[in-house]
DNA sequence: ATGTGC
């Protein structure tokens, strides 16, 4: 396996052995030897061998090792290809929601913030395996928020209708089934509405640090000193069962229809078998879940923010940004085609007038959410014309460098404090929070950098952050 | 990521 620089920051695996297309990856010279002990380029090759994919699999500059296809992965398909449940990852979207407030982050002080903190931590159950704080609201419109995402809660009265259009889809992906989804999965989800998961999943209260694009961002309502609020959770124990299901079931399913498995995490089925079909009305199901868990969340945010300021949210200047995912499977057009995208820790960045954008964001392009590590910064971009080579994508994050357990055995008490900075977090044992570290993760700078020098991608504003909770068991 | 492992 040979990887060849194909100009600035990008390099091409050229098709080899069983690959039916080239792969590529773009990274810098500071984050390409990232890539040494890693199996992630080898998991682009294995993705390149699948029926019906299209030139080029592409790995972003976040991308890591992960189950099937690497996360920071891409994989178009054609509708004569697969489906792989493992291309888009354990937690089916996984996304980030911005908030924006009125508030100064100069007029809210210290004391204040972790106020704050603590009275979201009341209203928002944090960790793995908790249970959702609104049960009978949770049970009840479990099947609802399945089948049409969020508009099922802005019925309900959380939230308002004008909210959709500032989510993907709408905060809804056409196709969802729950005759689809397995007892087991069905179980694990309907007690989780409105609960934040573990591991890299936060809310974090953040400021405008930097407008890299002043007029954009102040037309996206961002302000300089500005105080916001970033929800990156997902579908939790509901889209993991999926996938966990389908992985299983797809093994038997590509064995029936002659598709040879490159790795057992890239299980797939033809898109338009019963098989393949099943695995996207039960994916949507999950996807559909996961925007109503954050709208949730945020409306529990939403809450705690009127306790603590006395104020109702909407005078606080409370409002949506953006809510996007980054582990999803969708149908979109490119190049003329239809293809289904796979987007494994990959952001969809639409660029201006281009007409997926939602309403508001027709004319400029809808932003595309980064959150950075812990204790680092997070970026709001903008989609161009040049990001079709990646399927108008963007990366998701910083991206591990260091697995958990490597993080746990490596990094002192010391060197965790030192990272952190001034940045407040709500867990007392270091151990518990450790392998979230600024220092397990790539430097996010460089990450958003090295898309943006070569045009894949503008940087609109950079958040720092200021306090960050985190799952507590 | 995850009622975190065959």
């Amino acid at each position: 396996m040979e990887l060849v620089r194909d100009g600035k920051n990008r390099y091409r695996l050229v098709r080899t052995g069983k690959m039916r297309v080239d792969a590529v990856v773009y990274v810098n010279e500071v984050l390409l030897p990232l890539l040494r002990d890693d199996k992630s380029l080898e998991q682009l090759a294995h993705a390149a061998m699948l029926p019906g994919v299209i030139n080029p699999v592409v790995g972003m500059p976040d991308i890591h090792e992960g189950f099937g296809l690497p996360i920071g992965g891409v994989m178009a398909v054609g509708e004569d290809g697969v489906i792989s449940a493992g291309a888009v990852g354990m937690d089916i979207n996984c996304g980030v929601r911005l908030i924006r407030t009125d508030l100064r982050v100069r007029e809210v002080p210290v004391p204040q913030l972790k106020n704050l903190m603590l009275t979201v931590e009341d209203y928002v159950p944090t960790g793995v395996g908790k249970k959702s704080k609104h049960g009978e609201l949770s049970r009840r419109l479990f099947e609802r928020v399945a089948r049409t995402g969020v508009r099922a809660l802005v019925e309900q009265g959380v939230g308002a209708a004008a909210d959709l259009e500032y989510i993907e889809e709408g905060g809804c992906l056409a196709g969802a089934d729950l005759d689809a989804v397995s007892r087991e999965a069905y179980k694990r989800g309907e007690t989780q509405l409105g609960t934040l998961g573990g591991g890299n999943h936060f809310i974090e209260f953040q400021e405008v640090a930097e407008l890299l694009e002043p007029a954009l961002a102040e037309r996206w309502g961002l302000f300089p000193g500005q105080l916001t609020v970033m929800i990156h959770t997902g579908s939790r124990g509901f889209g993991h069962q999926i996938c966990t299901d389908f992985s299983r079931s797809h093994v038997t399913a590509a064995k029936k229809y002659g598709i040879e498995l490159p790795n057992k995490g890239l299980a797939c089925a033809p898109s338009n078998s019963p098989e393949g079909r099943q695995y996207f009305q039960a994916m949507a199901c999950a996807v559909n879940f996961a925007f109503a868990n954050r709208h949730l969340i945020s409306h529990d945010v939403g809450r705690a923010f009127a306790d603590v300021f006395r104020k109702e949210p909407e005078k606080l200047g409370f409002g949506l940004v953006y809510d996007v995912a980054h582990n999803i499977a969708k149908w979109e057009r490119h190049g003329g085609r239809k293809v289904l995208v796979h987007r494994k820790g990959a952001t969809r960045a639409l660029p201006p007038g281009h007409e997926d954008n939602p309403r508001p964001y027709r004319e400029t392009g809808h932003p595309a959410l980064i959150p950075g590590s812990m204790g680092t910064s997070s970026y709001v971009l903008a989609g161009t014309e040049r990001a079709a080579a990646t399927f108008f994508s963007v990366n998701h994050g910083a991206g591990r460098v260091l697995s958990r357990g490597a993080a746990e055995r490596t990094i002192s008490r010391e060197q965790f404090e030192e990272s952190m900075g001034a940045v407040l977090y709500n867990i007392r044992n270091f151990k518990e929070i450790v392998d979230e570290s600024p220092l397990a993760y790539k430097d996010v700078d460089q990450v958003v950098q090295t898309l943006a020098e070569i045009g894949l991608t503008r940087k609109v504003a950079r958040l720092r952050p200021l306090a960050v909770i985190k799952g507590k068991d």
